[in-house]
DNA sequence: CGGTATTTTGAACTATCTCAACTGGGGTGG
DNA sequence: CCACCCCAGTTGAGATAGTTCAAAATACCG
């Protein structure tokens, strides 16, 4: 699947500068291996909000994300899009056995996608079957992934989840001079990814802009004043407690002095909750 | 892995009534592969709140899930614990290849697993690479499942998500007739997993009690009195709207008139939403 | 049976959604 | 080239589902 070298549009030979060749399922596959799925395989773009694989299909091909986001989603009975997961380059479009797709795969942005046949991979997999584990190991990527997006989602709220998400869109480097960002996704995806109403994402970013965290610059591009304070919220709940304390005097933190809120007893299992 | 025919306890060949055999991965691995896995197999069983594999271990072994359920979780900052998935039978704990659990993985029930060394499955594997293949099945099923389970918490209120879990533990049949169900879960697992607080699962549980739509017997046993009205309710919002049509003169269906929300125009995307 | 843990109930509070109106940029066609 | 339209984004105000805290009731267990 991922070829390391499919040939272009133009026909030429695109793998040895391919993105996600150490990334990618490629990266575990031997290169005769690798030469035969390069003749079955093709690059193509997308366009954002163009769909890649509609729901309900049985995939002639899979994919494996070059650049760009893909977005999986799906649309329920009253008409409204929820996105289930990102995925990233490295990451794979397709069921491999050729199930029909059961969540619409949409470009989340401009996007380019490495295709190949499913009839070749069956083939070429059928001899070298060791190369599943390369895509077992991708499919328990996005798996742990999804747990982990699932996880940013508890015990946080909405402002709490914004700064998480623009902290996750830069480089960890703990910069301290003014980083720019591009959100590549519509306010729309953002929300639903969020899960929150587009209104609050509008809310929550201008009320960063307030407390001087971040500028927005357009609606696509904003500057991330202070990181520290930005990856404060992010962490969690009693990042409030602590921006409280450093600036004592602000009127919503009342509630936060409750902390904490768990004192476990010998043999107490911990309380679940949702919400901090 | 799923060995067909592990050795149990009794050094007995527990494999030909092995709950799983057809919905395991074994059921893609031919006998003489299960045959090599019998051997470095053990079943074991867990009890309700047992930690299986906990995180930040390297699995020594692969198990499947023979009965009960498995949740994967964690523990936050706050002590708060996040069920983030529930594994059923057939699935798999612990990651083939060896990378450490990134989240704990703990009996929600009792639970009984089919444990392979992995040492053992690496080297059958090496020989059989096409088992990965079958593992790989397993993980993509994993990775849908959690897809749906996020969906069903997504444009769903709270008392449609608990009648949506009660519906799920129920055989599809469409029986009219009385249904005792047992709630396997602890209320604090199952708060987590429907995200929302125990408080909210209890008055949920017992809104639909006084609605008449199941009888609560005890705590963790209930029936189901009329299966139609709760997947009514469990299907999507506008159940509201056809119950409240069927029985009219009910208080708290105003809102649910404004539907349909949704008017597309040509060429307009839909809009996105995390609440219906 | 007494003590403890869980579940239930009640009441107040609040984060977030919904609805609705406003803004501004980009493209289109006159 | 300008006026207009269209749509994404923003802002405001009100409504509400669900949370939190606290206390009562019930189930569980030795």
């Amino acid at each position: 699947m991922c070829p390391s070298q499919p040939v272009d549009t133009n026909g030429n030979n695109a793998c040895h500068d391919c993105p996600v060749a150490q990334s990618g399922p490629c990266q575990w596959l031997d290169s005769s291996l690798r030469d035969r799925l390069v003749a079955a395989s093709v690059q193509k773009s997308f366009r954002q909000g163009e769909t890649i694989l509609p729901s309900g299909q049985p995939p002639a091909w899979v994919g494996i994300v070059l650049s760009g986001l893909v977005k999986i989603s799906t649309i329920d009975e009253q008409g409204n899009e929820h996105v289930l997961q990102l995925l990233h380059p490295g990451e794979m479009v397709g069921d491999l056995f050729g199930s029909p797709a059961l969540f619409s795969f949409d470009a989340a942005t401009d996007t380019r996608l490495c295709l190949t046949q499913r009839s070749s991979i069956k083939e070429a997999f059928d001899r070298n079957p060791e190369a599943y584990a390369a895509h077992l190991r991708i499919a328990m990527r996005q798996l742990l992934e999804q747990h982990f997006a699932q996880l940013a989602m508890r015990g946080r709220n909405s402002l709490q989840r914004v700064a998480y998400w623009i902290s996750t869109q830069t480089p960890d480097t703990g910069t301290d001079r003014l980083l720019s960002v591009r959100i590549l996704l519509s306010r729309r995806d953002l929300a639903s990814l969020l899960k929150m109403s587009v209104e609050t994402v509008s809310r929550n970013l201008h009320q960063l802009e307030d407390r001087g965290i971040i500028r927005v610059i357009t609606p696509e591009r904003l500057e991330i004043v202070d990181a520290v304070r930005l990856r404060l919220i992010a962490r969690d709940q009693d990042s409030r407690l602590k921006e409280n304390l450093l600036r004592q005097g602000w009127e919503w933190g009342a509630r936060s002095v409750n902390l904490p809120r768990y004192t476990p007893k010998a043999g107490q299992r911990p309380a679940l909750a949702v919400r901090p």
